[in-house]
DNA sequence: AATACCCCCAACCGCGGGGTT
DNA sequence: CAACCCCGCGGTTGGGGGTAT
């Protein structure tokens, strides 16, 4: 399949850093004409960038939205063990992180929470006996390349990554509403060491039919994240386990077949909303993830 | 004071998925 | 159905500031 280049090579285009004018002239574009149609962009707003600089840009600097810096240790908290789920996904981790970009939260896990992570996982007499300076620098510094991600998260995290599919949103994916006891033991299932016949044995009260034609567009758009949630829940959920080389032996356990799907009415996406720790428009804040990862259920 | 080294983070790059034509 | 477009993701790079020697 072809593919044009993002930016005409034939255009000088600045790179690097942004200047202020630059940024102000991005930023009053956004404003004046919203987000999106990246491509052109630059042009229209008479930018000398490539629509991606663009758009890396206003997501990761210049959104009005974006807490930059002091990240809290909830936060800290929160993104490792988001990580331990969920693996390098930094866009869904940012999803459950108000205001952080995931430019931002996989830079300081790069940077600071790896190595707390993998001191962590260590054994605190392995870690006496030979954490030199040294070697912590050595292995901070060390490329991912040269030694795959997963392998250090292998080292560093428990055996199991849900792996979510992270894609746009263009439906919203809703389990039946189980009753407050059956949640519990939802979320309990879907986060414990995965046993597919546990799993499946635990299902017959979700529908089957879990595709939500109704509701569209607005649903979509306010949800485009946290239907990823819903997904790494229900309808995407995959139980990853590494092995030796580091690689995820990802086995699907069952649950994930887009073309089942169940019919949806209001008030079962109220009940949702209100049966588990969800708020109504679904912004998953952090004392609500906290909650949830608090869970004596979670890993 | 000069130099080397390290760390952080903004920005870039390549690629894949979904939508459109 | 293929070709193309647009968007977003994750990995990587490189500049600049801070720290050690």
């Amino acid at each position: 399949m072809g593919r044009s280049p993002c930016c005409s090579k034939q255009e000088v285009l600045n790179r690097g850093a942004w200047t202020a004018l630059e940024d102000k002239i991005l930023s009053a574009y956004i404003k004046a004409h919203g987000e999106g149609k990246w491509r052109n962009l630059p042009k229209r707003a008479g930018l000398k960038r490539c629509g991606k600089s663009c758009r890396l840009r206003w997501l990761n600097y210049l959104r009005p939205d974006i807490k930059r810096g002091n990240i809290s240790h909830d936060e800290e908290e929160l993104i490792i063990r988001l990580h331990k789920l969920l693996g390098n996904r930094w866009s869904l981790i940012a999803g459950r992180l108000p205001g952080r970009t995931d430019n931002e939260i996989k830079n300081y896990w790069n940077t600071t929470l790896r190595k707390k992570a993998k001191a962590e996982s260590s054994s605190p007499r392995a870690e006496q006996s030979s954490q030199s300076k040294s070697r912590e620098k050595k292995m901070a510094t060390e490329p991912v390349t040269a030694e795959p991600s997963n392998s250090a998260q292998a080292a560093a995290t428990p055996p199991q990554v849900i792996r979510t599919k992270a894609t746009r949103c263009t439906k919203v994916l809703i389990p039946a509403i189980p009753s407050p006891n059956e949640h519990q033991s939802f979320i309990s299932t879907a986060t414990d060491p995965v046993d597919p016949q546990t799993l499946q044995s635990q299902l017959p009260n979700y529908h089957q039919d879990s595709e939500v034609r109704h509701g569209t567009k607005e649903v979509h758009k306010t949800s485009a994240q946290d239907s990823d949630f819903f997904n790494f829940s229900c309808n995407e959920f995959q139980a990853g386990h590494e092995d030796a080389d580091g690689d995820n032996n990802f086995k699907n356990v069952g649950l994930h077949d887009p073309d089942q799907s169940l019919t949806f009415d209001e008030t079962m996406f109220k009940d949702w909303t209100t049966n588990c720790c969800l708020e109504d428009n679904f912004n998953l804040d952090i004392d609500s993830l906290t909650f949830l990862l608090d869970s004596e259920e979670w890993p």
